[in-house]
DNA sequence: GTTTATGCAAATTCTTTGCAATACT
DNA sequence: AGTATTGCAAAGAATTTGCATAAAC
């Protein structure tokens, strides 16, 4: 599991510069998914909003965050852990767990992803399962 | 299942208007989830964009509809098909299917949701599923 | 007649785009 | 040096709010 900024970006051959090791820093400290908002509430004083709309989609497209889902209309991402450029590795797939108590959305890596089985003429590409409730440290 | 549009509204006690009728009718005839734009494709020569916002927030918080997950970050509705005010049914807790072709969102009954065994600490409230791939018409 | 919903205007917030200046390799 | 990224300004969407008018009960 690599955690170090530099390292992530050389990996997935993108350009080093402080904005990008910034919000990826913020990723691996906050341990949960983010929304841009989140992003800029941290960084606003180092970076400009649209440079932070800008990274996102950057990391969008080379697999190195993907977009968790969220029921409160805000679009959330998260790192992909074990992804690299190009596997589609549907890193993804897996449960996440958001807190109706503190906001937080995490990934529950102990609980692994139903097989699930669609009707006839269903082609299944992705899977993503979302649980609400309070977690460990607010309960 | 209930489905008519003027017995839904005072069911839950709503003023029985032109614009929520017509929307619970769209949401009735079309069978998928909607979003705002959705409907304000379909309804925008007879009502406000902003009545529009305001009728469906008024069905959120009345229970009528509930938020569906979505992957493109638009937040879609639908109707909570037997819940009725204040029962909060859980009548959402199934699996939704978006088609990555036509793009509409529809409930898949058929499927039941897996029971998700969280770790120690966490409490589950609310389980949400979706599925994303190719439906039976685009297939 | 009283209360609630609607339409319009306008304010906010969210997101994207163009372009010159700057930083990276 | 050459190319990609950033910041700023501004455009364009999406969403919310205020208030007078209209509709529902």
């Amino acid at each position: 599991m690599v955690q170090n900024p530099t390292k992530i970006l050389k990996d997935h051959q993108l350009r080093i510069t402080s904005c990008r090791k910034e919000v990826l820093r913020t990723f691996i400290e906050k341990k949960s998914a983010l929304s841009h908002s989140d992003l800029e509430d941290i960084l606003k004083e180092a970076f400009d909003r649209v440079t932070i709309y800008r990274t996102l989609k950057t990391f969008l497209e080379t697999d190195l965050i993907h977009k968790v889902l969220d029921d409160s209309g805000a679009t959330k991402y998260a790192l992909c852990t074990h992804g690299h450029k190009g596997t589609h590795s549907h890193d993804h797939e897996h449960v996440h767990f958001k807190c109706e108590s503190c906001g937080r959305t995490i990934c529950i890596d102990e609980v692994s992803l139903p097989k699930i089985k669609l009707p006839d003429g269903y082609v299944n590409k992705e899977v993503n399962l979302l649980v609400t409730g309070i977690c460990s440290q607010c309960s």
